[in-house]
DNA sequence: TCTGGGGTCCTAGGACCC
DNA sequence: TCTGGGGTCCTAGGACCC
């Protein structure tokens, strides 16, 4: 038996916990640069604002309404959610973290549907009561009918938060009420083929038999949604392992045409892939950089592109990284174009000791060095807050005359406070 | 004015090997 | 007229997830 616990709307949610006054309330939450709706809570959703609406548009789409804004403030989500999967380790130790609001747990077979029942009623009311956050929680024998079982719990008051499907009758019941599209695995693609196809729920999909699954799509990730549905536990456990590609990317508050300025957002964004190497004990053997404009700008000159560079010996190195990353910017750079994003993708990922050095590259030395330096100033910026201790290259002053790094280089106009992480925001009682 | 950021897996096809 | 058979590795692109 698998079971799924799910935050509801998650970052919402986290906002809720220091602001119970937007209990019943539309609450959003914004991507990067305020840029669109990441997270909607039920009353957003009921109001009709759809995930993905650019926040310039909200206004113009709800006049009327009241809705809360924040920006995304992944410091508080990311506590937060770390105290829930505290307790779910505390009540069910064979679990795996699938998402940063989802973890999968394996339970017993042997146990009585109802006493697992009611240990997922209890984990929702011990999370609700010491971290303050609303999950759902799905139980069924394959991790697919899992994930729909949580939709049920969320959907209906009833099922008290925790639904489960142990039989074959709750499974056909609940496939046939499932629209295909909702299902775990089966994205807009798939859907609108099996739409054309005259496939409404994911009963009709489990229906036909495995043979026309094969013909039809001739894809064993959609076969092993099909067996899914219909009781076959097939999908695999994903511990989380170590990252193969490591993204730092974003886009810029405005546009940028300087090369200077490009070379700040770009050293930040390696050298925070060179942290995260570091951080799961690994090191990276391709580098790559891309750079583009603003698509939705369709009146300017329009440029995409991307280089990489494979390294003669891999690196985690900070210094390392960002002088790389900022040869292939050379190389890509173009004046005259209004660039929107940039990014720096880090691949080739092994672990860090021991690592394979090159034959003809001598700089063994120069790389033990380098390594405890990064050691150091991890260990700072972990004590002392990140961007502590940087390179000059990531850094360099605004036109308000402030300095600019990765963290303010983002637009954030409605961010929250971080009472769980911050001495400077922690909560005073009257 | 303003439109996010990060991952995984699978497959087909090309280059290459014997 | 007629040109084998069996592999591996890599990459790009497409699909999915949160």
């Amino acid at each position: 038996m698998y079971g799924i616990i799910d935050c509801d709307n998650c970052y919402v949610s986290c906002e809720r916990v220091f602001r119970p006054d937007l209990k019943d309330k539309p609450v959003v939450v914004l991507s990067n640069n305020d840029g669109c709706v990441v997270a909607r809570s039920n009353e957003a959703k009921a109001l009709g604002i759809k995930a993905g609406t650019p926040y310039f548009q909200l206004a113009e789409q709800f006049p009327d309404a009241k809705i809360a804004v924040f920006s995304s403030n992944y410091e508080l989500y990311g506590e937060l959610t770390g105290r829930v999967v505290e307790i779910i380790r505390q009540e069910a130790p064979a679990f795996f973290r699938y998402s940063i609001d989802e973890c999968f747990v394996y339970l017993p077979s042997t146990e009585p549907p109802a006493e697992i029942k009611l240990w997922g009623e209890l984990l929702h009311k011990r999370i609700r009561r010491s971290v303050g956050i609303p999950v759902s929680i799905g139980l069924a024998p394959t991790k697919t009918l899992a994930k729909m079982a949580s939709h049920f719990a969320k959907k209906y008051q009833g099922y008290r938060h925790c639904c489960i499907i142990d039989t074959d009758v709750k499974r056909q019941k609940a496939l046939k009420l499932y629209p295909i599209g909702d299902v775990w695995g089966i994205g807009r693609r798939y859907a609108a083929r099996l739409e054309a196809l005259g496939i409404h729920t994911a009963y009709d999909f489990a229906q036909h038999p495995e043979s026309w699954v094969r013909a039809t799509f001739n894809n064993v990730v959609i076969l092993r949604t099909w067996k899914e549905l219909n009781g076959e536990d097939c999908v695999p456990n994903e511990e989380m392992t170590k990252k193969k590609s490591i993204c730092t990317s974003r886009s810029f508050p405005g546009m940028i045409k300087d090369l200077d300025s490009l070379r700040v957002h770009v050293s930040n964004y390696a050298a925070r892939c060179a942290e995260k190497l570091r951080r799961q004990g690994t090191v990276a053997s391709v580098i790559s950089v891309f750079l583009n404009t603003n698509a939705f700008r369709e009146d300017l000159p329009q440029y995409w592109n991307y280089q990489d560079m494979r390294l003669l010996t891999p690196t985690n190195s900070t210094t390392d990284i960002v002088q790389k990353a900022n040869e292939l910017l050379s190389q890509l750079y173009q004046p005259d174009y209004y660039y929107k994003k940039a990014g720096v993708i880090v691949m080739g990922i092994g672990p860090d000791s021991p690592v394979q050095q090159d034959l003809f590259d001598t700089n063994a030395e120069q790389f033990q060095k380098m390594r405890r330096l990064d050691t150091v100033i991890d260990r700072i910026n972990k004590v002392n807050g990140s961007e502590t201790v940087l390179l000059g290259a990531q850094q360099f002053l605004g036109s308000d005359g402030r300095v600019v790094t990765f963290a303010n280089a983002i637009k954030h106009d409605f961010r929250s406070k971080n009472p769980t992480t911050r001495w400077s925001d922690i909560i005073a009682l009257k």
